[in-house]
RNA sequence: GCGGUGGUAGCUCAGCUGGAUAUAGCAGCGGUUUUAUAAACAGCCGGUCGGGUGUUCGAGUCACCUCCACCGCGCCA
C-alpha cells in the first residue's frame, strides 16, 4: 500500500549524476567540444559584434604548465567566455614564447652529456624541436583545464613571420636613433668562454683572499687638498679578487662618511673613521693610531692617489653604495669588472677597462705588466678543492708585496656567483653591447605618458599597477638589447675586420623580409653577401666580402614584447590593435607588460593596450611561495591537480580567491572548493530533476499569476544576476563565487528548495501551484547555469544539455547563450521584505522545535504544529496575519494557529501536531485533522484531490 | 637596503566616505530525516580585525611605528 502511495508522488527524475567524476569525464567534453568546433561557433556568433581582444602572454615552452601558468590561462578563459556570453566578439590567439637561454641550457645540457659537438644551425634546430614538443604538450594540458582558444591560429615567437617581426621591432629602435653600441660588464664563464645570464649563475661559498692595499698619495697632492705630507701617506683599500688590482682605475668614497688620516707613526693610511681599529687589527698592528685629519668623503673627491705598482693615477671618486660594513670604506673600482664600478666608471668618465681576454688571462695590452701577462684569473674546480687561488691573483699579490703595497691580508669566505655547468667561479668582465637609448627621441617620456592616458581611463587593474610599471619605465637605464647565445633572434648587425659594427634600419627590414621566408637559421648558414644579396647598402659600408655577421642575438623579452606587432597589427585570427586587455602575474610591470610598452611606444606612438590586469603569486597554506623547484608531495602542474581534483574545482578554485593579492592553494582549501562544487551540482541536479515534466512553452505561469514564494525566488535571482553581472565586470570572480555559494545554500537549498518539495512532489501534476514553482525553477535555472558558465565550464555545460536536451552530449552548449538578464518584474523589493519578515519568524519556528527534537518528542518539522502569539500592531505580527494560509508550508510544519493577544509580546510556540488529536496523511506527510478515503487508502484532503487530478 | 601589495574566525571572503552587539558560506561538534539519500534540514561552537602608539565622544576603518608574507629592484667591493 505504501509503496503504491509513493508511485503517485511525482519525484525528482533526471539523468544528471548526482557524482561529477569531473577528472574521468572532462576529458570526453573537451573533445567534444573540439569535434563541434566550439570556439569556431562562438566567434561565427558574435562575427558582427564589437570586439573584445583579450591578447595573450606567451608562456615559456620549456615544461608542463605550471598551476600558476594554468590559473593565468583560465583566468584569461573566464574572461573572454563571459565577454562573449555578453555579446563582444572575443577572438584569443594563444601564443608561445619560443626562445631563450632555459632551453638553450637544457638542449645544451644534452649534447654535452653525449660529448656531440654540433654547429649552431644543429643546436638551433634542437631547441627548435624541443620548443615544439612542449608546445604541444601544453596546448593538451590548456585544453584540459578548458582553455577555448584559437589553437589554429596560435603564434610562436619562432616562427619565421613572428622572428621578422622581432626584427622590424628592432629595425624601428634603429630607425630613431636609439640603438648604440657600449661596454659592460657581464658574468663570464672562463671555462666555457661565454656570458652567462644570471639565471645560470649559482652562489656559492668561495674561500677567497683578502688584500688592503696602499694606494701612495703624493705629497704635492697631499698638500692640494690639505693633509699633511711628512710621512708617506696612502689610501687603504679592501678587496676580495686581487686580479681586479691591475683594471684598477680609481677609489669610491662614501661622500657621508667620515674619513681620517691615521698616523701609525712610520706612515699614515687613509680609511673610514668606523674601521679604523678593524684595519689597524687586520694588519696585526700593535700601535695605537693617532688621528690627524678628519674629513668627510665627499671633501676628497678627486683626490689622485696612485696605482701600487702601475704608472698611473687613482683618483677618489664617490658612490652611495659604500658602506663602512666591511674593508676600509675605501672600494677599489675596476670598471671593467663590476656593476657597480662600471656605473661609477661611467658617471666619472673613467675608461671601462677589461684586460682579460675570453680566455680569462691577462691582455697583453701594453699597459698589463709583462709578468702578470697570460697569467690566468681561472680558479678550476682541482685549485679550489685544493684551495689554492689563480696564478693571477698570485701575481698579483707577489706585484703588490714587491712594491711594499700589501698593508695586510687575509682568508675571507663569502657568498660568491659561480657558474652553474664548470662550477668556477665566474668573473665580471666587460664587453661591448648593444643598447637602446631610452631617453633620446622623447621615448621615455612617450612612454609615461601613455601609462597616465591608461590611468586616466581606470585601465590598470589594480590602480597601484599605475605606480609599479610607471616606476620600472621611469628608472630603467639604457636598454642592454644584446644577448651572446644562441638560441634568439639574431642581431642584425655587420662587423669588418677591425671589428668596427654596421648596423641599418633599411637593411634590417630588408634582412627581416629574408627571415620571414627562410627562417632565422638563415643568419647563421649563409655568407654575408648571400645574405645582403640585392640590399643596397649605405655609402659608407665596405663590400659585403669585408664584412662577417654578428653573433649576438636580441634579448628575448623583445620577442615576446613585439607581440602585439606581429599578431594584432596583423589581425592574426581577426584580432586588433591595441589590445582591449592584457592579463600576467605582477612581475610582468617589469618584464613583458614594459617590454610591450616600449616596443609599441617607439614603433607606433602608443601602448598596445588599452587595460592591463594582474594578479599575484600562488602560494602555499603558510604564505610561502610554491616555486618550482621546491619539494613538494606531488609536482605543481596543472595536470597534476586537474588528475586529482577535476578541473572544474580548479576553475572553482580560482575563481574562489581574491587573485589580486597572492593566491594560497592546499589540500584543505581544494577541499573546501570541493564541497562547494557538491553543493551547486547537487542544486542544479534538484532543478533539473524536479523539470521533468515542465516545458516552458506548454506549463509556464505568468509573473502575476505566480505564487508569493516564487515571486520571492525571483527576486533574488535577479539580485544575484545583478550582483554577479558586476562582480564580472570588476574582475571580482570571487565574489562571483560567494554570491553563488550562498544563493545555493541559503536562498535555494535551505530555503526555498527545501519549501518547494511538498508541493513538487505532492500536488497534482499540473496543479497552479507547482507548475508556478516550476517556472520559477526553469526561470533561475537558467540563470544560474549562465552565471556559472564562465568558471564551470564543464558542469555548466553539462547540466545545460541534460536541461535541453535530457542527454549528456548534444549541440546545445551554455557557451553559445547569452548573458542572464532579469526581467524587470522580477525585482520585488515590497514582497521581497515581507517574505524576509515571515523568514525571520521561520528562524524562531526552528529554534523552538530543537529542544522537543532534543527531548524526542519530534522528528521532522512536519511534525510540528505551531502558536503564533501575535501583538497586533507589531510588523511580524501584521505580516504574519495577512500571510496566514502561508505558514505551515513556510515553516514546513502542520499546522499553524494564531493567537492575536493584546500587551503581549510576539512569541513562538511548538508542540507536536499528536497533541492536537491530528492524524498524519500517509502520503504527504503532513498531520491533518481528518483523512478521507481514496482508491489508494486514507489519505488528507488534499492528497484526495491531487490524486483525482 | 629600497619601492609596491597585503595581513578580519581552522579555510575562503564582506565590512562604502570612522558610528551601536564585526559579515556570510564552508569546515568542526553533537542532532533530525530517509519523499534530492555517497543527498537534505535544524541547532551549537568559533574572531581583543598581525602587534604597538596616537588622533577622536567613538577606530577593523585615519596617522605613525613595528612584525610577517608575496612581487619587483639593489647589495655582498
Amino acid at each position: 500500500m505504501a509503496h503504491e502511495l509513493k508511485d503517485t508522488l511525482q519525484l525528482p527524475k533526471t539523468d544528471f549524476p548526482m557524482r561529477a567524476g569531473l577528472a574521468q569525464r572532462e576529458p570526453g567534453r573537451v573533445a567534444h567540444w573540439e569535434k563541434t568546433g566550439l570556439y569556431d561557433l562562438i566567434q561565427a556568433r558574435r562575427a558582427g559584434a564589437p570586439a573584445f581582444v583579450l591578447h595573450d602572454g606567451p608562456p615559456f615552452t620549456n615544461g608542463d604548465v605550471h598551476i600558476g601558468t594554468a590559473l593565468n590561462k583560465t583566468l584569461k578563459d573566464l574572461i573572454n567566455r563571459y565577454k562573449s556570453m555578453q555579446g563582444f566578439r572575443t577572438p584569443y590567439v594563444p601564443g608561445w614564447d619560443c626562445h631563450g637561454l632555459p632551453i638553450e641550457q637544457k638542449v645544451s645540457r644534452e649534447i654535452q652529456e653525449k660529448n656531440e659537438s654540433v654547429t649552431t644551425a644543429e643546436l638551433r634546430a634542437r631547441c627548435d624541436a624541443f620548443s615544439e614538443t612542449w608546445i604541444a604538450r601544453q596546448t593538451a594540458q590548456f585544453k584540459r583545464i578548458g582553455v577555448l582558444a584559437d589553437w589554429k591560429n596560435e603564434y610562436k615567437t619562432k616562427a619565421p613571420a613572428f622572428e621578422a617581426d622581432i626584427v622590424r621591432s628592432f629595425a624601428a629602435f634603429v630607425e630613431h636613433g636609439l640603438v648604440y653600441r657600449a661596454k659592460k660588464p657581464v658574468y663570464w664563464s672562463i671555462p666555457f668562454e661565454t656570458a652567462l645570464a644570471e639565471a645560470e649563475i649559482e652562489y656559492k661559498d668561495h674561500a677567497a683572499i683578502a688584500i688592503w692595499v696602499r694606494f701612495k698619495v703624493s705629497a704635492e697632492e697631499a698638500a692640494r687638498f690639505g693633509l699633511p705630507a711628512d710621512k708617506p701617506l696612502s689610501i687603504v683599500i679592501w678587496t676580495t679578487t686581487p686580479w681586479t688590482i691591475p683594471a684598477n682605475l680609481a677609489i669610491a668614497l662614501n661622500p657621508e662618511v667620515d674619513y681620517v688620516v691615521a698616523d701609525l707613526g712610520a706612515e699614515r693610511i687613509i680609511v673610514a673613521e668606523n674601521l679604523l681599529g678593524a684595519v689597524i687589527a687586520a694588519a696585526k698592528l700593535q700601535a695605537t693610531p693617532v688621528i690627524v685629519v678628519r674629513r668627510k668623503g665627499a671633501e676628497l673627491e678627486k683626490l689622485a692617489a696612485r696605482h701600487p705598482f702601475i704608472d698611473r693615477a687613482s683618483p677618489v671618486v664617490l658612490a652611495d653604495y659604500v658602506t663602512t660594513e666591511s674593508g676600509t670604506g675605501a672600494v677599489h673600482t675596476a670598471p671593467g669588472h663590476g656593476a657597480d664600478d662600471y656605473l661609477t666608471g661611467l658617471k666619472y668618465k673613467l675608461e671601462i677597462y677589461c684586460p682579460v681576454g675570453d680566455d680569462g688571462r691577462y691582455l697583453d695590452d701594453g699597459r698589463i705588466p709583462q709578468d702578470l701577462v697570460g697569467l690566468s684569473t681561472l680558479e678550476s674546480v682541482e685549485d679550489l678543492a685544493a684551495k689554492k687561488t689563480s696564478s693571477a691573483n698570485i701575481g698579483v699579490l707577489k706585484k703588490l708585496d714587491a712594491a711594499g703595497a700589501l698593508f695586510a691580508k687575509a682568508k675571507y669566505t663569502h657568498s660568491y656567483p659561480h657558474c652553474w655547468r664548470s662550477k668556477t667561479p665566474i668573473i665580471f668582465r666587460a664587453l661591448d653591447q648593444w643598447f637602446v637609448a631610452l631617453d633620446k627621441n622623447h621615448t621615455r617620456s612617450t612612454a609615461l605618458a601613455a601609462i597616465a592616458k591608461i590611468a586616466a581611463d581606470h585601465g590598470w587593474i589594480p590602480a597601484w599597477g599605475e605606480a609599479r610599471i610607471h616606476g620600472a619605465v621611469e628608472s630603467r637605464p639604457d636598454w642592454c638589447i644584446s644577448r651572446q647565445r644562441s638560441w634568439g633572434v639574431p642581431i642584425p648587425a655587420f662587423y669588418d675586420a677591425k671589428k668596427n659594427a654596421y648596423l641599418d634600419a633599411g637593411v634590417a627590414r630588408a634582412i627581416a623580409d629574408k627571415l620571414a621566408r627562410r627562417g632565422s637559421n638563415f643568419w647563421y648558414d649563409a655568407t654575408p653577401a648571400q645574405i645582403l644579396e640585392g640590399i643596397p647598402l649605405p655609402g659608407d659600408w665596405p663590400p659585403p666580402s669585408a664584412l662577417t655577421c654578428g653573433r649576438d642575438t636580441l634579448d628575448v623579452w623583445i620577442d615576446s614584447g613585439s607581440s602585439h606587432a606581429a599578431v594584432l597589427k596583423r589581425h592574426q585570427g581577426n584580432t586588433a590593435w591595441p589590445a582591449d586587455l592584457y592579463l600576467e602575474g605582477s612581475d610582468q610591470h617589469r618584464g613583458w607588460f614594459q617590454s610591450s610598452l616600449w616596443t609599441s611606444v617607439i614603433a607606433f606612438g602608443a601602448a598596445p593596450y588599452k587595460a592591463v590586469l594582474t594578479h599575484g603569486f600562488i602560494v602555499d597554506q603558510e604564505r610561502n611561495k610554491i616555486s618550482k623547484s621546491s619539494a613538494y608531495e606531488k609536482p605543481q602542474t596543472s595536470d597534476a591537480y586537474v588528475a586529482e581534483y577535476g578541473a572544474d574545482v580548479i576553475r572553482l578554485w580560482i575563481s574562489s580567491q581574491d587573485f589580486r593579492d597572492d593566491i594560497p592553494i592546499s589540500k584543505e582549501i581544494l577541499g573546501h572548493v570541493g564541497e562547494t562544487y557538491r553543493l551547486i551540482r547537487n542544486t542544479l541536479r534538484y532543478q533539473l530533476s524536479n523539470l521533468f515534466d515542465f516545458e516552458l512553452a506548454r506549463d509556464g505561469v505568468s509573473y502575476a499569476e505566480m505564487d508569493t514564494l516564487d515571486r520571492w525566488a525571483l527576486h533574488q535571482a535577479a539580485v544575484l544576476i545583478r550582483e554577479c553581472t558586476a562582480a564580472y565586470e570588476n574582475y571580482e570572480f570571487h565574489r562571483v563565487y560567494q554570491l553563488c555559494n550562498q544563493f545555493c545554500s541559503v536562498t535555494l537549498s535551505a530555503t526555498y528548495h527545501d519549501i518547494l518539495k511538498d508541493r513538487l512532489y505532492t500536488l497534482g501534476t499540473r496543479s497552479p501551484l507547482r507548475r508556478s514553482s516550476q517556472t520559477a525553477i526553469h526561470h533561475i535555472f537558467q540563470a544560474l547555469v549562465r552565471l556559472l558558465a564562465p568558471v564551470l565550464t564543464f558542469t555548466a555545460d553539462e547540466a545545460w544539455s541534460f536541461a535541453v536536451t535530457g542527454r549528456e552530449y548534444s549541440d546545445a552548449s551554455v557557451h553559445l547563450q547569452d548573458w542572464p538578464v532579469a526581467a524587470a518584474e522580477w525585482t520585488n523589493p515590497a514582497l521581497e521584505a515581507e517574505v524576509a519578515a515571515l523568514l525571520r519568524i521561520r528562524t524562531q519556528v526552528n529554534e523552538a522545535i530543537e529542544p522537543l527534537r532534543a527531548a524526542g518528542q519530534l522528528g521532522k518539522s512536519l511534525d510540528a504544529s505551531v502558536n503564533l502569539v501575535l501583538a497586533p500592531g507589531e510588523e511580524s505580527s501584521r505580516v504574519a496575519e495577512k500571510h496566514r494560509d502561508f505558514l505551515p508550508e513556510l515553516f514546513i510544519v502542520s499546522h499553524v494557529t494564531l493567537t492575536p493577544s493584546v500587551g503581549a509580546a510576539f512569541a513562538v510556540a511548538v508542540r507536536p501536531s499528536s497533541e492536537l488529536g491530528h492524524v498524519r496523511c500517509p502520503r504527504c506527510w503532513r498531520w491533518v485533522p481528518v483523512l478521507e478515503s481514496s482508491s489508494y487508502g486514507d489519505v488528507c484532503p488534499r492528497c484526495v484531490d491531487a490524486l483525482s487530478s
